[in-house]
DNA sequence: TTTAGGG
DNA sequence: CCCTAAA
């Protein structure tokens, strides 16, 4: 029992409210996902998943940690590679695993491929159409299926398969492909233009038991030639696809430390990571020291184990805001999005084509890879050629015992749950997001030289469902959804389309502008979910759980404080603020991390530093006349609380001399 | 990491 | 809300 100040504030007791329940929740459970039509894709992507699961476990145990090696795996198809064999959809694994890659390399640079070479580049149109628009995917999945289907296939191409299907280009397709790969390569293109970046890594590297997928940069929506803008759900021609070369990349992940644990070795793992993780792991840090904190939106209910819980890794210190939170393995045990946004950044008319080289450089905060051109044209009218968007990064983390099938699934959905729900467009300047939807572009300087190339866009989970809660194991074990940010994101009418050009993304100023919406419409009405517990734990589940992506900024990563997006404003509702009040009725002034701990335990979007200022402007707000008061009104007996604890708590810490006066049990 | 305050 | 010095 709390020990209260005896200064009489009463006792009370925030009503107890439902979690919302979990068949509310969009995609509630995978077991029947709504877009089964639309997993092909990620079948795809999920059946190089498996196998080189299987490969990098296999090795694992066979090699132990003798590191320094690239698995066999690897070798063969690195070797092959050489030899002008690989087929033009490789997976790669890059053994000991912190990373291992499989890579869709489609790259069709001439435009006398074989119309089965353009067939065989499906295989990324699949991807992309899957990630934006769903009318598309029945088509590709056709075509996929034709070639899985195919007696054709080639078995001995097995780091495709999984125990389904197989993912191979029959051989004829693959040869008439095969000249242009090999070309590609001995004229001394980096392999990884063609998405595929050769490893040199000796590093060693441990195994994780949850593997974490990583999917870089799975899609590019091609805007130009055929397509229309994505955001219209217009049917995507499918051979402009085939024309761009993409960076589609699985990287697996492993624990250093379960590894480690498991084989009683050292080693440096962290010093020994690739790039590719040096560059996933800096971004998480920059987000994550920014109190990027990306809520997931969404959790995985796997199928493999039921005795398996959840266990979602908030944060560092979730030792702490994890109560309750299941010591069991985990199935689906963490997901982020690091980049919780699509960014476009216009090249400024320059040269545009410069897919990113190299997977590192597409993650790098440094956007110079651009996709999109503008152009100042004499009539004054401001051109947008966007030529892609990038899907942001994926983390997903299932351990090993995942089946291939869970991992198609939780790759699915994370897509899905992030794309979904369709995508609202911010605009970028400088890496900021222009938020007045009703200034000019001439205003915000877009149309101005010296911008040009400092002007991105950003995709956006649009939709209340965009993210769905979705986790493994024991529904109960289900902790809430995490809320998020309301989104900012402007809706992008479809005007936007009427006004662009048969064949080019060509958003003209005035429909640009006025097409949007207000940006605040959207906070007012986040429904909030309450719950208690017997500790007076007071959860906000914003059912509008649609956090933006992260931005990626479009400038210099030196500038990257720059492009920090602020968080989306979430005003305290009453309830919130009377659980504040409450808490710090009886903690004070000093303790907000206990604050945050007692009465906002569970709702993760509320720092300690933010009750904290809450608490400042309650104090604040107590002060002023109520028609000074802004927002949703504070009924004034909780403010006559306010100021009752903050003259009680500032008398008592001046009596105390500093002292945390101790009022827990 | 938390606290405390200014911006 | 953000940023950050200071603890």
């Amino acid at each position: 029992m709390v020990k209260r100040p005896d200064y009489g504030f009463r006792v009370f007791q925030v009503p107890p409210t439902a979690r919302r329940p979990r068949s509310t929740r969009r995609w509630g459970h995978s077991e029947k996902s709504p877009e089964d039509g639309q997993a092909c894709a990620f079948e795809l992507l999920a059946s190089l998943a498996g196998k080189l699961l299987q490969e990098s476990e296999s090795s694992a145990s066979s090699n132990a940690i003798e590191g320094n090696h690239h698995h066999a795996f690897s070798h063969s198809v690195v070797e092959k590679e050489r030899q002008g064999e690989v087929s033009p959809l490789i997976a790669k694994g890059v053994h000991n695993g912190s990373c291992a890659e499989s890579i869709f390399m489609t790259k069709m640079e001439s435009e006398k491929s074989s119309q089965k070479c353009l067939e065989h580049a499906e295989t990324d149109c699949v991807l992309e159409c899957v990630s934006v628009n769903n009318s598309c995917i029945s088509e590709c999945r056709e075509k996929i299926d034709a070639h899985v289907n195919s007696k054709d296939l080639r078995l001995e191409n097995k780091f495709v398969h999984n125990s389904n299907r197989l993912v191979e280009i029959p051989e004829d397709v693959r040869e008439s492909c095969d000249a242009n790969i090999k070309n590609g390569f001995r004229q001394g293109q980096e392999a990884s233009n063609s998405g595929f970046k050769e490893s040199t890594s000796d590093d060693k590297f441990s195994l994780k038991d949850p593997l974490e997928l990583c999917i870089n940069s799975p899609a590019l929506i091609d805007l130009n030639g055929d397509v229309r803008s994505p955001f219209c759900r217009e049917l995507f021609p499918k051979a402009s696809f085939s024309r761009h070369g993409n960076n589609n990349r699985l990287g697996f992940r492993d624990d250093d430390e379960n590894f480690l644990r498991r084989n009683g070795v050292r080693t440096k793992s962290k010093a020994f990571r690739p790039p590719q993780h040096i560059a996933c792991r800096r971004i998480r840090q920059m987000l994550t020291s920014k109190h990027r904190k990306v809520t997931p939106n969404l959790k995985y209910y796997g199928h493999s184990r039921t005795d398996e819980g959840v266990k979602p890794l908030y944060r560092k210190r979730k030792t702490c805001y994890s109560f309750e939170r299941s010591r069991h393995s985990t199935l689906f045990k963490r997901r982020k999005f690091f980049r919780r946004s699509i960014v476009i950044t216009s090249d400024g008319g320059l040269s545009s084509d410069s897919v990113s080289n190299s997977p590192i450089k597409g993650m790098d905060v440094d956007n110079s890879n651009s996709s999109a051109k503008l152009h100042v044209s004499k009539d004054s009218h401001v051109k947008f050629s966007i030529k892609s968007f990038r899907i942001p990064q994926l983390y997903i983390e299932v351990p090993r015992t995942a089946t291939v099938g869970s991992l198609k699934r939780t790759v699915k959905e994370a897509l899905m749950a992030m794309l979904g729900g369709g995508v609202h467009v911010g605009v970028l300047l400088h890496g900021k997001k222009v938020r007045d939807d009703n200034i000019t572009l001439r205003q915000t300087g877009v149309s101005c030289e010296e911008n040009l190339n400092k002007l991105g866009f950003v995709l956006e989970p649009g939709s209340l469902q965009a993210s769905p809660a979705v986790c493994v194991g024991e529904p109960s074990r289900c902790k809430t959804s995490q809320p998020t940010r309301s989104p900012e994101a402007h809706v992008l009418d479809s005007g936007i389309t009427d006004a662009l050009p048969d064949s080019s993304l060509l958003i003209k100023t005035g429909n640009l502008v006025e097409s949007n919406h207000d940006s605040t419409s959207f906070s007012t009405d986040t429904i909030s979910d309450k719950i208690t517990t017997n500790d007076r734990v007071l959860v906000t589940v914003p059912t509008r759980s649609t956090e933006p992506l992260a931005v990626v900024p479009a400038g210099q990563k030196t500038r990257y404080s720059e492009f920090v997006q602020r968080r989306t404003r979430r005003p305290f509702s009453v309830s919130e603020v009377e659980a504040l009040v409450e808490a710090v009725e009886e903690l004070g002034t000093g303790r907000w991390r206990d604050v945050k701990l007692r009465a906002f335990e569970n709702a993760d979007h509320r720092t300690y530093v933010d009750l904290k200022d809450k608490w400042k402007t309650l104090v604040h707000t107590a002060k002023i006349g109520p028609q000074q008061r802004r927002g949703e009104p504070v009924p004034q007996e909780l403010l006559d609380r306010v100021l009752a604890a903050h003259a009680y708590w500032s008398n008592h810490q001046a009596k105390q001399h500093g002292k945390v006066p101790k009022l827990e049990p």
